[in-house]
DNA sequence: TAAATGGTTTAGGTTAGACTAAAAATAGTT
DNA sequence: AACTATTTTTAGTCTAACCTAAACCATTTA
């Protein structure tokens, strides 16, 4: 089965959207995931649903079929794979490397894919924090709770990000918020839901709600 | 000046085959080259005309423009760093790399490259020994012999190979002949052509005419 | 329940890159 | 100088992926 790589990149937005809302995705959400038409959008869904990679009911939206979920997991390993190598290897800042990895990601060459895990050491967390499907699309999840949600002096591990936009990862810089970074909330405001973090056991640091909204901790 | 990874590929093709001859590059020989037809190229030589990437009188074949030339270069310049890449990092046998080379040369970020030099120590060889083009465009040259020209007894290193076929390769592995071994020719046989080499310093081998045409030296 | 609204699909057109078949130009041979 | 063989170009199709505009369907609202 082979894929066009306009094909992988409405899987990989079906997916993607799927895994937000339980539903079916609608032709306009994709449209505006990849930045197209909902015209267009339409065209690719019948191709899709021909390949037996979506099941498709006119005006209802669209489900990935295991085949299709399958294939997306596929392509999302190699989007994350790259990321790692684009930030460990070659010291990418991390709001540079999402383009460049979108790019690198249709590359579709098994081995390749196989030597690059090896060389990186079978990472299974993106720099971001998103896991790493292994070959068979099995993804190791770690429990993860919004931050917003830590109850006081509990201490974790700033697992994720939900937002990948520059505008918030360079700020998460500046504040030395980093994935892995130790953390603990020392007090929750009231009034505006913000938040005061020790970082590492040196730093305290303060976030608003809407940031806290946007990461994600590993208890510990 | 943005390019469609077809135009690259088209360039890249012209490129080889005016390095080797140093004629005026015929539309048949691209066709060869890249794995099309006649016609198709035809079609492509007027686009780029367009773009002044090459200079081209028709029923005459083309010649690269200095902006076409300077392109090619960047192209050659990604498709063998990244084989560095794929042989230095990844620990691909150097007959399997081509080909994803070839698709991976399609990535246009220069910061990318930028830093996979960086991080490969600005290699200025590739795998096969081909000179990697810098930034702008230049290359370094060592002084090369081909290995029938290789005067008895002076010693030399192995340099490059000129076909880069998998057979080709695989042969030179199984002979113990790789790039930087170092050589003498002990004997040249008088009736075909063949040479009877040390490599190493250690190992005695034999080789026909047809591979000698294929390797060159760097003379120590 | 009928109309308005908004999301979705269809219809028809465009572009890039390929193809085949046919025409045209070049080069070689008498 | 004309004829032939070969190479190259042109002309006309095809497909994938996109677009706009128009038609269509489902749902919400009056």
């Amino acid at each position: 089965m082979l894929l066009t790589s306009s094909e992988g990149k409405y899987l990989k937005a079906i997916y993607t959207l799927s895994a937000q809302g339980k539903e079916a995705v609608t032709t306009n959400a994709i449209a505006a995931q990849i930045g197209t038409k909902a015209a267009s959008v339409s065209d690719m869904l019948g191709k899709l649903a021909e390949k037996e990679l979506i099941s498709y009911k006119k005006y209802y939206g669209v489900t990935l079929t295991e085949k299709g979920h399958k294939t997306a997991l596929n392509i999302l390993r190699r989007h994350r794979l790259w990321e790692v190598f684009l930030v460990d290897k070659l010291r990418f800042h991390w709001e540079d490397i999402p383009e460049i990895a979108a790019e690198l990601e249709l590359l579709d060459h098994p081995m390749l894919i196989r030597k690059l895990d090896e060389y990186l050491g079978y990472p299974k967390f993106d720099p971001y924090g998103d896991p790493i499907p292994d070959e068979f699309g099995d993804i190791q999840t770690k429990a993860r709770v919004p931050l917003q949600d830590m109850p006081l002096e509990m201490t974790g591990k700033i697992a994720a990000v939900k937002d990948n936009s520059a505008a918030f990862l360079r700020y998460l810089d500046k504040m030395g918020i980093y994935i892995g970074a130790r953390m603990a909330v020392l007090e929750k405001v009231e009034f505006d839901g913000s938040l005061e973090l020790m970082i590492d056991n040196q730093r305290k640091v303060f976030v608003s709600r809407e940031v806290a909204a946007n990461i994600l901790v590993q208890p510990l």
